[in-house]
Order: structure tokens, then sequence, then C-alpha cells
RNA sequence: GUGGGUGUAGCUCAGUUGGUAGAGCACCUGGUUGUGGCCCAGGUGGUCGUGGGUUCAAGUCCCAUCACUCACCCCA
């Protein structure tokens, strides 16, 4: 028979990785209730207008990047590209939003862009999000990067390097934006590149943040965001700046940082590591106040960010699973329904480890004892089938003992000394 | 969507000017009557991605196709 292919960009996690999400999402847990997130779980699947109309829709993303398809009824469908949009959709749907409330959430999952996949970059990939609604203060910002920053540290990775930037908000950024329009105006149209030169109608901020090195040059001299934003963003902006530096978060100032969601205002972020490949953001996120509101619910502000489980556990050593309690090696077929349940007993007691099936010699079942690193080999050969005993061989020394099995479950700190089973 | 690279054993990869396929690791067995790791010996395992073409002969050359991969764009 063929053997039907995975689907290009969509993976599969086997233990070895895996291990590495449940421990991202642990760290998760612990960090963020530690500053008053609850988890939200939303759905995978929306209506595809609700992206459109918070992503924006001429970003890239909305325009050529979303998974869409009709349901049976010709409504147009959309695995989520981002949580961000779920989450506020559910926000405002709940109902919950009391005036004068902050609302704080994180959630994690599949997310889901039409792209090439390269190193870090998968069609379906996994963000752990945190958003906090109704908190103007700039007391948000710094919590929330903070917060950001404690994670990746809980998980051992503190040689990421912080970038930030404020974009202005709805009031000064029409005014920055016409400056912009203004100052590419006034060069040679070839001197920048085909796709910048289109930028500068669509979303000049975008040009700022090209790759290409001809435009870089010639960006150096545009005009900076922090000399046109509003006084009010300035205050917010240093605001923040301050309170993370009080807090000893390193950090750099990018005024080129612009991220690709039409929603973010004054604080942008992003987080990148230089170990992972061209596709080195790891974390990126900002202040979306408009957001809320755009989706029909109350005008409260927002703020958050969107980390990257699949570029992260590229940086995490590997995660190693307890050491099994024993391996049970049976020699002789007719002890294998006695050493069935002694397994049975000795897990139900909390201890964990592999029945190996059927006989087979015990040369072949120490070396399995060995390779599973079980930390003793319990044996029922002829002569313990047939004594009711069982030979409890330490698989870290050359110690063994002969015991009956009654015995043994008994006593089992006596011969599981090491503390790493829960419920004994 | 654009450009580059790669498809040979379960994994990582050799394979000469075209001449009938190899290593390391892994796995299994043995070296011990019932004692693991290290070591030693042996063994299992390959439609050489797929289809077509050139040739006496194709892993090797040509064409097509599929897959994977890196990068651009953009993003986490």
């Amino acid at each position: 028979m063929a053997r039907i292919q995975k689907i290009k960009g969509f993976n599969d996690l086997f233990p070895e990785q895996s291990a590495k999400y449940a421990l991202m999402e642990q760290r998760a847990r612990e960090v963020f209730g530690r500053y008053g997130f609850g988890e939200l779980r939303v759905p995978v699947l929306e209506r595809t207008e609700l992206f459109a109309r918070s992503i924006g829709e001429d970003t890239d993303v909305v325009g050529k990047e979303m998974f869409s398809f009709p349901d049976r009824r010709g409504r147009s469908m959309t695995l989520r590209p981002e949580a961000t949009a779920g989450v506020v959709r559910a926000f405002v749907d709940s109902g919950l939003h009391q005036p004068g409330r902050v609302s704080r959430y994180y959630t994690f999952g599949p997310m889901f862009r039409y792209e090439r996949p390269q190193m870090g970059r998968q069609r379906q990939f996994h963000q752990i999000n945190a958003e906090t609604f109704g908190a103007a203060e700039p007391q948000a910002d710094a919590e929330t990067l903070l917060m950001l920053a404690a994670f990746l540290g809980s998980l051992g990775l503190d040689d990421l390097s912080f970038e930030l930037n404020t974009l202005g908000c709805a009031e000064c950024r029409p005014a920055y934006r016409e400056a912009l329009t203004g100052f590419f105006g006034s060069l040679d149209v070839n001197a920048l590149c085909e796709d910048c030169r289109r930028r500068v109608k669509t979303n000049p901020l975008r040009v700022l943040d090209c790759k290409v090195p001809g435009c870089r040059d010639l960006v150096k001299d545009a005009p900076a965001v922090s000399s046109h934003v509003c006084a009010g963003c300035r205050r917010h902006f240093e605001a923040v700046l301050e309170m993370i530096s009080a807090a000893g978060l390193k950090h750099s100032l990018n005024s080129r940082l612009v991220r690709g969601l039409d929603y973010y205002q004054r604080t942008t972020f992003e987080v990148c590591s230089g170990e992972i490949g061209a596709q080195s953001a790891v974390a990126g996120g900002g202040r979306y106040d408009g957001l809320v509101a755009a989706l029909g619910g109350p005008d409260v502000p927002g703020i958050g960010f969107a980390c990257g489980m699949d570029r992260l556990a590229m940086l995490l050593d590997p995660v190693l699973d307890p050491e099994p309690d024993f391996y049970l090696a049976v020699l002789d077929n007719r002890a294998e329904a006695q050493a069935a349940l002694l397994a049975q007993r000795l897990r139900e007691r909390g201890l964990g480890g592999e029945l190996g099936y059927g006989a087979a010699s015990l040369k072949s079942r120490l070396r399995q004892a060995n390779k599973n690193r079980a930390r003793t080999c319990l044996i029922i050969g002829l002569e313990e089938f047939e004594a009711g005993t069982v030979l409890v061989k330490d698989m870290t020394g050359h110690g063994q003992e002969s015991v009956g099995r009654e015995t043994l479950l008994d006593k089992l700190d006596r011969f599981f000394p090491s503390p790493s089973g829960p419920g004994r």
C-alpha cells in the first residue's frame, strides 16, 4: 500500500520533542500565574472576517498566508494565523468586561500560516500568548515585558535580545506617516527596492524594516519615530523603559522595529536569538489599544505578546524523562501471568517501569533494562517462579537479592530508595 | 510566490573516468548453566525518491516528476 505522506509544514512531535513543549507549558503556567494571568482556551477555527478585520486587510498574513476555506454552508472559515484576534473575540463575546477592571489571559496552541517552510517556520506552529485588557498604564507594558523575560529565564534562556520601539498612537501616527511618505518621495525612486516602492504607498513604516542593503542605507536618514510621537506617547514609552530598566531587564531601542500586524500602537517589542537561523524572533508583541473596540467590544486598551514555541524548542536542552524504577524480566513463559500481576501491583503503588513481554534470555533482558535506564531489574526465571520470589537486581551497582513478592511490595522503600515517584 | 541545495540501510553519510552497493551508529545473536554497561565476533536490513530516456551496461549521464531542505518575502 502506498503510504500517505504528511502535509507539508505539519510536523509530528515525538516524545523527545513534545517533552520540551510540556516543559514550556508548565513554566508558562507557573510564571504567568504569579502575574495574575489565567488560562483561556479558544478555538482553532474562526470566521475569516475576524482576522481580516483585526490583523489588517493588506497585511501579508491576511493577504496570502491564511488557511481559509468555505464550510458546508459556504461561509469562509480560517485556521487561526495568530491568537490575539481569537482571544479578543472571546473576551468580547463573554461580556465579562467590567469598566475599570483588568483582565489577564494566557493561551497556547497551534497556529497556521500558508508559507514556505524553512528553519524555524512551519505551516502549523505553536505559540504561547498572553494578553492584558483594560490597562492603559505603562505598568502593564512593563509587567508584560518582565513576565516574558521571567518566563524565558525559567527555561534557562538568558542570552536573548530584547528590542523595543514605539509606534505612536492614533493621534500622532498619521503625521509621522506623512513625514515618512514625504521623505521617501524626495528620494530617487529607483534607489529603493521594488518591494519598498510599493510599501511607500501601502505602509511606509514597513520600509524602515526592509533588509535590502540599499534601502537600509537610505532609511538611516529617515525621520525617526521617536521625534514624531506625541507628548503622551513619549511619556508612556519613557515610563515603560524606566520601569524595565529599574527591574534590570537588558534591552535596546530599535526605531526600525515595525510589526507586521496592523493593530499595534505605542509600545512594540521583539525578542531575538542569534542561534536559530534566519527566523530569529522567538517572541514579539506590543500594545493594541483600538483593537477590542474595532471588534465590537468596549473601548478598552490591550497589550500582549506571542512567543514561538517551536523556535524556543530549538534553544532548549533535551528534556530527560525520569529513570524508570524497574524493568521486569521474565525468563520462563509459565511466569508471565505472575509477572504481569507484579508489575501491576508496583504501578498501583506509584512505581514506573516496563514489563518485558514473553520469555527471552537473561542477557538480552538485562541489555534491555540497561537501555531503558531502569534503576532495578526484577527477574522472574524458573527458580523464582517455583519459589514465588523475585530477584531484585540493582542496575546502578552490582548488588542483587532474592525476595518474596509480598515482601517486595511491603518494603518498597528498601528496594526502591530514590524518591522520584509520586504517591509512594 | 521567487531562488539555491539535497534525495543511497532505521539514522548520519561514502560510492572513482558509467562495470552488478559500502562504512559508522542503531538493532538482533553469540563470546557465560541465569547476569547489563566496555570490548570482541557474527548477523538482519537497500524498489539507490519515482517515472522515462541514452548505453552492451546507469547509484553515476539526460529529461520529467515528487519529496525534503536552506534562503528571500514576511513573521513567532
